[in-house]
DNA sequence: GCATATGTAACCATTATAGTTACAACAAAA
DNA sequence: TTTTGTTGTAACTATAATGGTTACATATGC
């Protein structure tokens, strides 16, 4: 399974998309996704890396630096993941089996044919979307 | 990124699925895959509790118990795979942050979405194709 | 009976995650 | 200028999952 990050990700880029005037603190985030500020900061370290949001050391300073609706998950997805690759493979398949010899490239297209599938359906899901669905709770 | 498993076991069935009369063991198999014959025995236990294949105590005996064409990827990723859901959300958000009390509901849709995309693409995959795809290597 | 196979329990090393403390660097208010 | 508050990071820890390994009970068939 795959870890919790993307989901802490986009808690965190909700928060500072919805926020009023009044800056958010990683403090304040922490609260609100029941975590330590740390993990936070980690976070939106990635974030800040991938070019969706900004901060200044010193300062409650949290900006979005797209718009929500040019915002996809599949960005945010892609800026906390560490592997590119979804699936792995086992390594060294006895080369002397026909099998063993063949058998990576084989399940390298099976498997990034299924994480495009993934890819894609991230891609057409928005943070504006999110937040839409968010506020019809509210 | 999600473990060998599910590359393992693909590798399982089509050493099963293109071997000739004479049976073949855990043993031989983990030779191909380059692994101890436990983790193959590890494996084939969750295949063969899916349906997938047979095996009996104390005789190599490994048998599709399914034509390579109705055996999915899905099928092998559902049979192998531990936890249901592909993401994980974290847990007990602030309820008392509107957004913290309705994040998970909402990541929830998001992600199911996403992870229909990924096994509806692996359904579209079965074990024959994989097979023919490896043998035009051979 | 004996060699051989699967099924499984038990243990270990390695790795990733998530939480935590501590502190340097910087900003802004007092 | 001092003080308070904030981000960015390093370092450490606990926990869990993975994959490899040994050991052995149990069953098969020569």
């Amino acid at each position: 399974m795959i870890n919790t990050k993307l989901s802490v990700a986009i808690h965190i880029l909700t928060m500072i998309a919805t926020k009023s005037d009044t800056p958010i603190t990683s403090d304040f985030i922490a609260g609100s996704v029941n975590t330590n500020p740390v993990v936070i900061r980690r976070i939106s370290g990635q974030l800040k890396k991938a070019g969706l949001i900004s901060a200044h050391v010193g300062k409650a300073s949290f900006t979005l630096e797209k718009e929500p609706e040019e915002i996809t998950i599949l960005m945010v997805y892609q800026a906390v993941q560490t592997h590119d690759d979804l699936f792995s493979i086992h390594d060294n398949p006895n080369p002397h089996c026909w099998i063993g010899k063949n058998i990576q490239s084989t399940l390298d297209k099976t498997f990034q044919r299924a994480q495009r599938a993934l890819e894609q359906e991230l891609n057409n899901q928005t943070l504006a979307d999110l937040i839409k669905n968010l506020s019809t709770n509210r």
